[in-house]
DNA sequence: TTCCTTTGTTAACTTTAGTGAATGAATCCT
DNA sequence: AGGATTCATTCACTAAAGTTAACAAAGGAA
C-alpha cells in the first residue's frame, strides 16, 4: 500500500531509499470500513488524511441539513481545519467507501521534516498548489450557472457521480437535489 | 516600511536581528499608482506579492465582461497560479489604490529558505492557513444564497463596500450589479 | 466649466432555482 | 422475503436572480 505514495510522490521528487525508509517507518496506514466517522463536528484533531484507496466525504448541518463540502479520492489529501487552525472541527468527515488511509499527525510530519528536510520542501509546494488550484476552482464556481457548475464537475471530476449519490453532488454544488434532477432532465432533451 | 512586515510576522515568530536582516536585504518593496496593471492574462510571472500599504484586485474577462476574483488588502499576500504552476494567467492583477508592496521571486525566496529555515516552515504553516480559511470560506459561499452572502461578506470583510466600487463586489459575489442593488433595498426595507 | 465615462438605481419581463408534496424505485436491514 | 428507509424524479407553485433598458448622479479629463 506504501507503494500508491511513493508512485505519487515520484511525480515531484527522486526519493533515495532511506528517505523512502523514513517514510515507511513513520507512516501509519490503517484500513476503514464504508461508513467510518473519522470525525464528528465540535471534535479537535491533529491527524491528517492521504487517500490510498477509497473516498472520503466532508459534510456539515446547517438548519439541519447535511451540506456535503468535500469529496476526497485516492491521492488527494485531507488536512482537517481543526487541525490547522486547532479549533473545534465544523464539519464531519466520513468514509465513503472502505478506505485504505495514510494518517499522519503533527508530531510524526515534524519528525519527518527534522529527518528529511526535502519533505518540508514538497509539503510546502503541494499545499500552494493546492491553494492555488482551491482559488481557481472557486473563480469558476462564483461565475457559473448551477447548469454550468454541473457541466463542470461532469467535465473536472468525471466519476464522482458514479461513486456518490445524486443528492450528495447536488449538495457540494450549492443547489437542492430537485434541481439537479431538473438540470439534467434539462440538459438531456437539449441532445 | 519594513516594519509592517515585521509586525506581522511577529504573530508567528519571534524574529532574530539577523533574521530581520535577511529578510530586509533580500526584500524588495516598491510603490504602484493606482491603476497600475501588475500582471495581464497570458503573461507569466515568478513573482508574488505583499501587501504593505494600499489594495490589489484580481479580474478575468469571461464573455466579455470583466469578472472580479479577489481584493487584497493590507497584509495579504497574493501568489499568482501562474507563478504557482508555472503557466499562463488567467487574470489580471492592478493597483485598486496607490501602493507599497513587497515583491519576492522564486530566486528571492530560495535565498531566504536557505538562510533562514525557519522561514521555509513559516510559510509553509501560513500556506496552510490560507488553504484551510479559503475551503471554509468557499463551503460558506456554496450554502448561501446571494443575499446572504452579501451579508457574509459584510461581516467577515467590512470595510470592502468604502474601498470597491459596488458592481465590483457584485461581481466578486457572483451577481449581477442589479442584483446587489436590489438586495441592498430589499434588506434597507426590512429595516 | 463642459463633456464623457463610470457608477448606481429602478422597472418590466423572463428564466430558473427553491419548496412542498407525491410517487416509484432501489437499497438496506433484520 | 418483508418492511422501512433512502434516493431520484416529477409537478405545481413561489421567490428570486438574470436581462434589457432607461435614467440619474458622481467623478475625471480636457
Amino acid at each position: 500500500m506504501d507503494s500508491v505514495l511513493f508512485d505519487f510522490l515520484s511525480d515531484y521528487m527522486t526519493l533515495s531509499a532511506s528517505e523512502k525508509a523514513v517514510l515507511t517507518e513513520l507512516s501509519v496506514i490503517r484500513a476503514f470500513k464504508k461508513g467510518t466517522v473519522l470525525l464528528r463536528e465540535g471534535e479537535y484533531t491533529d491527524k491528517g488524511y492521504f487517500v490510498l484507496k477509497g473516498s472520503l466525504r466532508t459534510y456539515f448541518i446547517l438548519d439541519g441539513e447535511e451540506k456535503t463540502s468535500g469529496f476526497y479520492l485516492e491521492l488527494d489529501s485531507y488536512e482537517p481545519e481543526a487541525k490547522v487552525q486547532s479549533s473545534p472541527s465544523k464539519e464531519f468527515l466520513v468514509c465513503s467507501e472502505d478506505c485504505y488511509l495514510l494518517i499522519a499527525n503533527e508530531e510524526m510530519e515534524l519528525r519527518a521534516f527534522a529527518t528529511f528536510p526535502r519533505f518540508e520542501t514538497l509539503c510546502r509546494i503541494l499545499t500552494e498548489q493546492a491553494l492555488s488550484s482551491k482559488v481557481s476552482e472557486f473563480n469558476t464556481f462564483r461565475t457559473a450557472s448551477p447548469e454550468q457548475r454541473y457541466l463542470n464537475l461532469l467535465e473536472k471530476r468525471p466519476g464522482l457521480l458514479q461513486r456518490f449519490p445524486q443528492h450528495q453532488i447536488a449538495s457540494y454544488l450549492g443547489m437542492a437535489p430537485q434541481s439537479l434532477s431538473r438540470i439534467r432532465q434539462r440538459l438531456s432533451e437539449k441532445t
